[in-house]
DNA sequence: GCAAAAGTGTTGAATTTACACCCATGT
DNA sequence: ACATGGGTGTAAATTCAACACTTTTGC
C-alpha cells in the first residue's frame, strides 16, 4: 500500500520512457493499408514496426504524434473535430504499457490512429529507412503462426487501431480522411468497401451520403477518372458525426 | 531530428512519471455521479481530484488501474470483453500528457473509466481520505466559472469518461455495469435516463431491450421494490455490442 | 453502338414511435 | 378503490434494401 505523501510524489517512483507509436492507414488499390518500417538495431532487428518514436520533454503527446508523422509521411495532421481536409486525421488510440513489452526497460507507448489519402510514393518518409505499404488482410489476416511477425506488440497496437477504423467510419465522417481533398461519392464508397472488405450498392450508398447534411459539400466540378458518366466532385463537409450511421453489412 | 541509433535508446531520453487516474461513475438517486477524493497536499491542496496513482514498476496499466479501484471503492474489476456481473466494469479511457499538466514535474497518466453499481457506503475508501460522490451535472454542467474546480487537468478527464460512457451505453450492453447482479427493466431504463438525462418511453424501452438477444437473461425471481406490478428480474447477458442500438432522443 | 460508372425512382420489408390498454401488486 | 409501475398490442411514420431504369461519358 501507498502511503498518502507518497502518492504523488514523482521522485519516489523509478522512471519510465514513454514514446508515440503510429497506426498510419490508407487505402491502396482498394485495400486497407498501414505504414510499417523497418528496424535496424535490435531488439527486434530487421522486424517490420509501427513507426514512433520517443516523446521529447517539452511536447504533448499529440504533438508528438503529428511530429512522428509529417517526419514518416510528410503529412500535416489535422486535430481530431475540425473538418478533415488534404492531410491526415490523428487522434489517440490507446496506450500500451505492459512491463515486458520492450525487454531493455519499461516502455509506455501511447499509440495513435492516423487516417491518409494515397500517397504517391510507394516508399514514404524523408530518410532512407526501409517502410512500405503493408495490406492489413496480410498482416492480420492469417494464422498467428503464418503472417510476419511485427516487432514488440505492434500486432495488437496495428489490431485495435484497425477495428477503432472500421467502427469510426460507421458513425461519424473519418472515411473521407482517406480520400484527396475532391472525391466523388464512388471513391468514398470503395474507401467504406476496402475498409469493411465488403460490396455496398452503389445506388443506396449514394443516396445516403449525399442525404446526410454536413458530410459532404458539393465542389463544383466534375470529373470522369474513374470512368462512366462525369461524376460530382465533393469535400468533406463539416459534420463529424454521422445521424443515421452507416450500416455496415452482415453483421 | 532523431538520429537513427538514439530512435530507440531509452537511456538517451529524460524520464517520464506514468500514473492511472480513474473516472469512477455510478448512478445514485436519478443522478450520474463520479467519485471524487480530496487532495491532502500541494499541488492543488484541498481541491477535490480523481482517484489515481503511481504504476509500479512491476504492474500493467490495467492493473494500476484494478488495483487503484479496489483500493478506493473495494470493488472488483472486469476486464472489458466479459460479462459485466458484481462488480465494476473497467476500460482505459485516453492517456493526458501535457508538459504542464503537473507543475512539479512531466506526468503522463493513463486514465481509466470504471462503471460501478450504486454502493451502499456513502464515503468510499479504504482510508480516511475525503472521498465523495459527485453528481456529473454539477462539476461539468455550470460555465467553468462558476463550479469548483477540480486537480490538474482532471475536469476535463472527467468530461472525456462521462462523454464516453453515454456515448457507449447507446451500442453496448454497458449500462448493466452500473445496475446490481439482478435488476429490472425499469432499474435498467433510469439508469440510461440518468446518463443521457433524458426520459425515455417505458414501454417501447422494454420492448427492444428484452428484445435484443442476449442483452438480459431472465435470472426467474420478481420484485416490487420500485412499487406496482411485479418486475422480472434480469441478469446481464454475454452480449457486449447492441445491434440495432439504444437510441439516444432529441438528436 | 457498347461498356462502364453515375445517379433517380419505386416498392415491399423492417424498424421506430406514439399511445391505448391491460396486469399485478401495495395501501 | 385507486395509485403505481410492469408489460402487450397496434397503427402510422420513417427508414432500409433490392433492383429496374435512365444519364453521360470513353472507346
Amino acid at each position: 500500500m501507498i502511503d498518502r505523501m507518497s502518492r504523488y510524489d514523482p521522485s519516489a517512483f523509478p522512471p519510465f520512457a514513454v514514446t508515440v507509436d503510429l497506426v498510419v492507414l490508407t487505402v491502396r488499390e482498394h485495400e486497407l493499408c498501414a505504414l510499417l518500417v523497418r528496424r535496424g538495431e535490435p531488439p527486434f532487428q530487421g522486424y517490420w514496426a509501427l513507426p514512433g518514436g520517443f516523446v521529447r520533454p517539452d511536447e504533448g503527446l499529440g504533438e508528438a504524434a503529428s511530429r512522428e508523422l509529417a517526419e514518416e509521411t510528410g503529412l500535416r495532421a489535422h486535430a481530431s473535430g475540425g473538418p478533415v481536409m488534404a492531410g491526415a486525421h490523428l487522434e489517440q488510440l490507446a496506450t500500451y504499457g505492459h512491463p515486458q513489452r520492450d525487454p531493455r526497460m519499461r516502455v509506455v507507448s501511447v499509440a495513435h490512429l492516423a487516417l491518409a489519402p494515397d500517397l504517391p510514393t510507394p516508399k514514404p518518409g524523408g530518410d532512407a529507412r526501409g517502410a512500405r505499404w503493408a495490406p492489413v488482410g496480410e498482416l492480420l489476416g492469417p494464422a498467428e503462426a503464418d503472417r510476419e511477425p511485427l516487432a514488440f506488440d505492434h500486432a495488437l497496437i496495428l489490431a485495435d487501431g484497425v477495428e477503432r477504423a472500421r467502427s469510426k467510419i460507421e458513425y461519424s465522417s473519418l472515411a473521407t480522411a482517406f480520400c484527396p481533398e475532391e472525391f466523388t461519392v464512388g471513391e468514398l464508397r470503395r474507401v467504406y468497401e476496402a475498409v469493411w472488405g465488403v460490396v455496398l450498392d452503389p445506388r443506396n450508398f449514394h443516396r445516403k451520403v449525399t442525404g446526410t447534411p454536413g458530410f459532404l459539400v458539393p465542389s463544383g466540378g466534375t470529373t470522369t477518372r474513374q470512368g462512366g458518366r462525369p461524376a460530382q466532385l465533393f469535400a468533406a463537409g463539416g459534420a463529424t458525426v454521422l445521424n443515421p450511421p452507416m450500416l455496415r453489412p452482415e453483421s
